[in-house]
DNA sequence: GTCTATACCCGGATAGAC
DNA sequence: GTCTATCCGGGTATAGAC
């Protein structure tokens, strides 16, 4: 593991356990154990750091959701992951994308498993996907009143686009 | 008008013309032609500016979507009005609220038109919200592709709420 | 109610010694 | 590849004169 991937890891770190605004050069360096001027030997700039964060994010989204088999599976996949990793999530879903410095075709990947699901019907994709992220990010940001059962928002979503045939519980 | 709201309408200025960040002390005394310790004369803080910001954001939700007599109604209004205000979409929808400086009740009142058009069903309601801040959100940070037909999607996600029943074009 | 001056903190980033 | 020293810019907010 190169010296880079532990600047990353440790920006990832940060993330998860501080928020965005605590990854800082200083913050990061900080837990690193070095000074912020020496990062710069591993990173070009912050962007990097950023784009790096992000390029984890949608790779792992992509491989998690890659394994749903259908559209429950695919929704519970969706939130389970936002959930665990809050930073991540709101870095590539909600910050604007470097994508000049994200791999080629990434951001495509993220969302191809919905596409798989809803049949090929692209309007129907991002409905979908504007159904998922609504829901993470609603969550997310503390809209839904305590004690809200979200799991039974999803089922009555999930529920809309299976055309009402389906029913199992994604409650928790 | 109170002095206070000629501040207000210069920060919700700002934030319309050149994003949330723009919206400091400095730029918001330079906007109104005075300088940045001014303003503490007719605000406490900045929280005060942003509270305001997010009150009005909820407020205009609310107006404009009480108007809506069914579903597709009610999604015309949300998206158009996120699209013609994003800065008092993103500021009431995606920061954190300053609920001890909101109007009680504020907050539920954007949400009861949906809650009517949902017919009581509180998953429900919350799912089609998911929905609709979701494709707003997706739309508002850039995330589908030039060129791409938001409208075909909204009327996608409101086809599969509504039981496929309905069919009327949300396009433009 | 406006001003000037200023304190204070924080951010990203560079230069140059070792 | 790490350090120290430093630059530069930006933010919120206060004190006190007018």
């Amino acid at each position: 593991m190169s010296r880079r991937d532990e600047v990353i890891d440790a920006a990832e770190r940060i993330l998860e356990a501080e928020g965005l605004d605590a990854v800082t050069m200083r913050r990061l360096a900080a837990e690193l154990g070095m000074q912020a001027p020496s990062l710069y030997k591993h990173v070009k700039d912050k962007a990097e750091i950023e784009a790096a964060l992000q390029e984890r994010a949608l790779r792992q989204q992509a491989a998690v959701l890659g394994d749903a088999v259908d559209l429950q599976a695919l929704a519970v996949a969706y939130r389970r992951w936002a959930l665990e990793h809050p930073g991540l999530y709101v870095v590539s879903a909600e910050r604007p994308l470097h994508r000049g410095l994200l791999a080629p075709g990434i951001e495509d990947a993220a969302v191809a498993p919905l596409m798989r699901v809803a049949g090929g019907d692209a309007d129907l994709v991002r409905a979908l996907w504007g159904l998922a992220h609504g829901l993470v990010a609603l969550e997310l940001a503390g809209r839904f009143p305590d004690g809200t059962d979200v799991g039974a928002a999803w089922d009555a979503g999930i529920k809309a686009f299976s055309g009402g045939r389906r029913r199992r519980s994604t409650s928790r």
